[in-house]
RNA sequence: GCCGCUGUAGCUCAGUGGUAGAGCGCGUCAUUGGUAAUGACGAGGUCGAGUGUUCAAUUCACUCCAGCGGCACCA
């Protein structure tokens, strides 16, 4: 007999080998026909599972919120076997759970098209319907690889080959279907029910590698109910309006075109919010004892080449040619350019820490399905900037850069940063005693601010390991924006030294550091995060003053002057249309406050004010109107 | 770069083997209207680029370019 216990505390004692079922059964008989699967010890299991030890048990329901993880495996694997019914021959390799729903990878004899999506569904609905149970078997390694392969499923018997060997094999069947898996599953095809939807069909490389051959990738989302998927599908929708391409092409911040592909034409609008963030960032680096240089667009190839970026980067690099036949390449970072702006005239140790930060553009090419509107271009604005210093002085500046980054991102109403460390890659520079010293110094950094964070395994740069701040925007997507590195590799490369208290040369340490990372991402992120209707600081045009009638014209004109002349971003709207076609308009571009005159406010000296999304409007004197905005237009450093 | 899809007016999109259409926007005129659409008229397109098939291509085929969704990449 075996001691079961169930979350409220009671315990029971059954036979060993008792499975779920007959549990759920023992308790009562509703409860086994809603029951789709087994907690034990937290472990989610199926329901068919025997249990031969004293255990923990938790029936888990289908409404339950640990059955949708079933589900949408479950899901995954219907639509592999409705794949292969319809299209016989093509292979099957991985389908796991993802966020929201699942994705299968195909090996397909003909490449699918979105086209096959309804056929596919329809398919997967039939075999819901046919409610086939899903049975579970452990088989013998080699007659599983023998059976796969039989089968042509050569990916598959891959998959057994690498596993450990001491691993079980199970194998799921349902109706004449079976695959490869982990499990667990709901009992049968019936209990995953309709509630899902074929999404997306993308390439993805077999085992993620770019050297192996490319798979179908067919992704879904599913849910317990058809509510739940309708929310989800209506979501997707309402984040699609905040895209920050569409609300930069609706609120003519910039746009992009054939002829310079991944690079940005930034219009007035988008510019001027452009330039708020640079003189944002600007106060804050000075503030924190940063000067401000400016180095060369382009630099000889063999500047790059000494800096160890040429052999790593060289095929993405823009290049130019010049008539006396030298090469020169577009700075893709600004950090060769400070190193030479810091060996010019000797330093000694009394100059450190010297915090050189620019606002560089940099050139990359990047490949061209990576670029992505704003968010990945080949041209961007760095908020760079490389602090010179002493090994010793390494930890006090980067525990510095850590407080002013988390300090910046709470300005802009950041508050969920994730920090990723990672640590050396494969192809790096420099020997692994220095490398051994800089993760140690930058280990001690997070440890020194108390900070959380995780291992971002083998992804340093080429010249040192890295800190990476990861922001959580308004709809919870994951931005990487801010970036610390450390590098005793290239001030040495280079031939950067300062002279120490003991007159003799050293090589200083560099710490690369961008806080915004990317100020076209940074501003794309704002985008959507804002959904365009930007805080006032921000807002490219802060108010629009709107007269009624054109008798108000010549009164609209003075006061859009006078907050001109207080430094407000103010615009006026003298076209012949109604007050109502005005208002909708200016609410639609998302201009956040409109000051409507009339006949009335004309002649009082007042402005009646309305704010985007307020139905009421406030009437207020001219001069305390504009008094009241200089103090809402103010920076978040600013107040 | 790789896989799939897309490219028609400023924007959103319809359409056809016989050189194109709507709504919004834009312009003109009338209207002077008090907080989310006043009306009438009008202008606007080498149908992404090139090659081929055809009497004829925006439509069919191929190549290229760009964009979209992923994968890979991201100093």
């Amino acid at each position: 007999m075996i001691n079961i216990t169930f979350p409220d505390g009671n315990a029971r004692e059954y036979e060993a080998g008792v499975d779920g079922l007959a549990i759920a059964l023992s308790i009562s008989k509703s409860l086994s026909k809603k029951a789709v699967a087994l907690k034990v010890d937290g472990k989610l299991c199926d329901l068919s599972k025997a249990l031969d030890d004293d255990a923990a048990v938790e029936i888990v329901l289908r409404d339950d919120e640990e059955a949708v993880e079933l589900i949408r495996h479950d899901t995954a694997h219907i639509m592999a076997q409705a794949v292969q019914e319809l299209f016989p021959g093509t292979q099957v390799t991985i389908g796991p759970v993802i966020e929201h729903g699942f994705y299968y990878d195909f090996d397909p004899k003909q490449p699918f098209s979105t086209e096959d999506f309804p056929k596919i569904e329809k398919k997967m609905r039939e075999i819901v319907k046919r409610n086939d149970k899903f049975v579970r078997e452990v088989w013998d390694r080699d007659v599983a690889i023998k059976y796969f392969k039989d089968h042509g499923e050569a990916y598959k018997a891959e998959l057994i080959e690498d596993l450990p060997g001491d691993e079980e094999i199970s194998v799921y069947r349902q109706g004449e279907w079976l695959d490869l898996c982990l499990g667990p599953h709901l009992p049968s095809t019936g209990k995953v029910g309709t509630a899902f939807k074929l999404t997306k069909l993308a390439g993805a490389y077999w085992r993620g590698d770019h050297n192996n051959p490319m798979l179908q990738r067919i992704y879904g989302v599913a849910f317990a109910d058809e509510k739940s998927l309708k929310a989800h599908l209506f979501m997707l929708e309402e984040a699609e309006k905040r895209d920050h391409r569409r609300i930069g092409r609706e609120m003519d911040l910039f746009h992009f075109q054939e002829e310079a592909p991944g690079s940005v034409f930034w219009h007035a609008k988008g510019w001027t919010l452009f330039l708020q963030l640079i003189s944002y960032m600007r106060r804050r680096q000075m503030d924190a004892g940063y000067i401000e240089v400016n180095s060369p667009d382009m630099m000889e190839k063999s500047l790059w080449e000494a800096s160890g970026h040429w052999e790593k980067f060289g095929d993405n690099m823009f290049t130019t040619q010049t008539p006396d036949d030298k090469t020169f390449c577009c700075k893709p970072m600004n950090c060769p350019g400070h190193v030479q702006i810091f060996k010019h005239g000797l330093k000694s140790y009394r100059d450190l820490p010297l915090k050189i930060a620019e606002f560089g553009k940099v050139h990359r090419y990047e490949p061209s399905g990576a670029l992505h509107g704003l968010m990945r271009v080949r041209s961007f604005t760095q908020d760079d900037a490389h602090v010179f210093c002493t090994p010793e002085q390494i930890t006090e500046e980067c525990i510095k850069i850590n407080t002013l980054m988390m300090t910046i991102y709470k300005e802009f109403g950041f508050e969920d940063v994730k920090i990723k460390f990672s640590d050396r890659p494969e192809v790096r520079v420099g020997s692994d005693e220095i490398w051994d010293k800089s993760e140690a110094a930058l280990k001690a950094v997070l440890d020194a601010a108390g900070v959380e964070w995780e291992l971002n395994s083998g992804e340093g740069a080429f010249y040192g390991p890295k800190l990476e701040y990861v922001l959580r925007d308004a709809i919870g997507r994951d931005w990487q924006c801010g970036t610390t590195q450390l590098d005793f590799n290239l001030p040495g490369r280079l031939g950067a030294f300062y002279i120490g208290a003991d007159g003799e040369k050293h090589e200083p340490v560099m710490v690369h550091r961008a806080m915004f990372g990317s100020l076209e991402r940074f501003t794309g992120i704002l985008i959507e995060q804002h959904a365009g209707r930007f805080p006032l600081w921000l807002a490219p045009t802060q108010i629009v003053v709107a007269p009624i009638v054109s008798d108000a014209d010549d009164y609209g004109v003075a006061l859009q002057e006078k907050c001109l002349a207080a430094g407000l971003r103010c615009e006026i709207d003298l076209r012949n249309e109604k007050i109502n076609y005005k208002v909708r308009e200016h609410s639609h571009a998302k201009v956040p406050v409109m000051f409507v005159v009339g006949m009335r406010e004309a002649e009082e000296g007042t402005v009646s004010i309305r704010r985007l999304g307020q139905k009421h409007s406030k009437v207020m004197s001219v001069e305390e109107a504009i008094a009241q905005m200089v103090i809402d237009t103010q920076a978040p450093d600013q107040v």
